[in-house]
DNA sequence: TCTGGGGTCCTAGGACCC
DNA sequence: TCTGGGGTCCTAGGACCC
């Protein structure tokens, strides 16, 4: 922590901690990317039978549509929203822009996740006041993407971060110095963060409902109600007490994978198939990440939602994926699954630094296991259901030989519709209608955003994709425009969803053989 | 139509060691 | 042969966050 700054109770005496969060960022993303859903409510996540929320636009939100919830759900709200998978390299990659342009502010930054970051001002280059400083980085990253985020400024981790909640959408809120306590002191116990539905109802039973009411309540009662770290912490956050510093660089403990399929599997030659997949897939992840680990976990939740983990701590770390594959059907096969298995997990914890390339060093019993392990061991079950129809999943990019660049708006019963438009449209683009097999039409990358395109030429850099004149000009001219929510965000995921958990169950469809990270990957549409 | 995926941290009991 | 006490590692589960 920089020492240039008093602080007084654990605050600092000036607001140099800025919390940043973008709006609604995958919806906003997808906005930018597809001229016809601007202005329109728009819901990205799984799509399949057990997919949720992972981002609703404003325009959505407006309907009751928010993070986590049962996408299922999410449709009877608003029936009319745009229902997209994610696309998590479009995401990374703006991401990317922002954290750069936050960088630059201070070298000290801290990213929570894709969309979010604690920036310690106090460590960067500039003298300026904390609220032009912020006022820029906004409109930096309007400039380079043309997305909103809202910014919190305060002195402490707690505060800045409830101030950027308030600031949303697209706003700035700067908490003064002196002010901390009464902001606080009436807000729900929710607010604070480690206050999840178990902790708030522990403390609803004790008649606690407010911040203030925790700060009166005394921290011995806090540690007897929730125990000592939690308590302790708990009470502190509420008298706004919050000395963590920025931290850059945090380390990463643990890698996994995990899937959830659309129906319970109950065979466990079947379970045995999806734990090698599994496994297989988070050993790319590590090793792609240049790391080993040494206790293997593997999870599974039952079909009644119950949720367990088995581990196991290997002598010395692997990355070898027959090792980890090894390991991880053997604490599987221990399970009992009977009843059926609705997600299987495969993680990697207590990681080393390094890839681990001597393989004699952790030969299982049989002599041969080194040289199998060069060659990993495909999957033996036969894969569970039969043709693998090509997928369009809603809003993944495709071209089309003759119509040029568009996105997949729906499919099902052997056609796929799609929208011919890109980003830089000002208008929304033709709809078309194909067969699923059409030669024509392909998969394709994404393009980069209208402003994004501009701001990596302005910098010299690498474009993701060639900026493309769209063919399909013009469209129904429908420009809804839906009111501004200017409601808050809802806790939850704005993260994750992985597009796995639409359509088609993962069991039927071998997983793109780059891994979890990119692109379109799995499930099919049917509306 | 219930409830994703990728993480972190904490607790608690037993093993094991000194 | 009345058995203390502390430290560390491992395992399992739970709460929470985005």
């Amino acid at each position: 922590m920089s020492v240039a700054c008093a602080t007084i109770g654990g605050v600092r005496s000036a607001p140099t901690i800025l919390h940043l969060d973008m709006d609604a960022f995958f919806a906003a993303v997808e906005q930018a990317s597809k001229p016809s859903l601007r202005g329109k409510p728009v819901v990205v996540g799984g799509l399949g039978p057990r997919g949720v929320v992972s981002t609703a636009s404003y325009e959505a939100r407006v309907h009751g549509v928010h993070s986590a919830m049962a996408t299922a759900h999410a449709r009877r709200l608003a029936p009319n929203a745009a229902y997209l998978y994610p696309r998590f390299t479009v995401y990374r990659r703006i991401s990317d822009i922002v954290m750069t342009l936050l960088r630059e502010a201070s070298p000290l930054i801290e990213p929570l996740s894709v969309d979010e970051a604690f920036v310690d001002l106090e460590a960067g280059p500039s003298r300026d006041d904390p609220r032009e400083v912020a006022r820029r980085l906004r409109a930096d990253i309007r400039t380079a993407t043309g997305l909103t985020a809202s910014v919190g400024l305060a002195g402490s981790k707690l505060l800045a971060k409830i101030a950027s909640e308030k600031a949303k959408p697209d706003g700035l809120v700067v908490v003064e110095p002196g002010t901390e306590q009464a902001l606080l002191d009436p807000m729900p116990v929710r607010t604070l963060p480690g206050v999840g539905p178990a902790t708030a109802e522990h403390l609803r039973k004790a008649g606690i409902l407010t911040v203030a009411e925790i700060t009166h309540a005394g921290e011995p009662e806090l540690v007897r109600l929730l125990g000592k770290a939690h308590g302790a912490g708990l009470f502190a956050m509420a008298s706004g007490l919050d000395n963590r510093p920025v931290v850059a660089d945090r380390d990463v403990k643990s890698i996994s994978v995990e899937d959830t399929y659309d129906t319970d599997l109950t065979d466990r030659a079947h379970v045995r198939y999806e734990i090698d997949r599994l496994a297989e897939r988070c050993v790319q992840r590590l090793r792609g990440a240049g790391r080993s680990g040494r206790t293997v976990v593997v999870k599974i939740r039952r079909y009644d939602f119950s949720t367990l983990t088995r581990s196991e701590t290997l002598r010395a770390p692997t990355d070898d994926p027959a090792v980890v594959r090894e390991t991880a059907r053997r604490l599987a096969e221990a399970v009992d699954t009977t009843g059926g298995v609705r997600l299987l997990g495969v993680g990697v914890a207590g990681l080393a630094d390094f890839t681990q390339e001597d393989l004699f060093a952790q030969a299982p019993e049989d002599g041969s296991a080194a040289a199998e392990a060069l060659v990993p061991e495909l999957p033996t079950a036969p894969p569970p259901q039969g043709e693998r129809a090509r997928q369009w999943l809603p809003g993944h990019d495709v071209t089309h030989e003759e119509y040029g660049p568009g996105w997949v708006q729906g499919s099902g019963v052997g056609r796929v519709t799609v929208r011919f438009e890109v980003p830089t449209d000002t208008r929304p683009g033709r709809v078309r209608t194909f067969p699923a097999d059409d030669p024509a039409l392909s998969h394709s990358d994404p393009l980069p955003l209208a402003r994004e395109a501009a701001w990596n030429a302005e910098r010299g850099l690498e474009i993701g994709g060639a900026v493309a004149e769209g063919p399909g000009d013009t469209g129904e001219a429908d420009g809804t425009g839906h009111p501004r929510d200017a409601g808050e965000n809802p806790r939850g995921a704005e993260s994750g969803g992985d597009a796995g958990s639409g359509g088609q169950s993962p069991a039927s469809l071998p997983k793109s053989p780059e891994g979890a990270a990119s692109g379109p990957e799995r499930g099919t549409s049917m509306p």
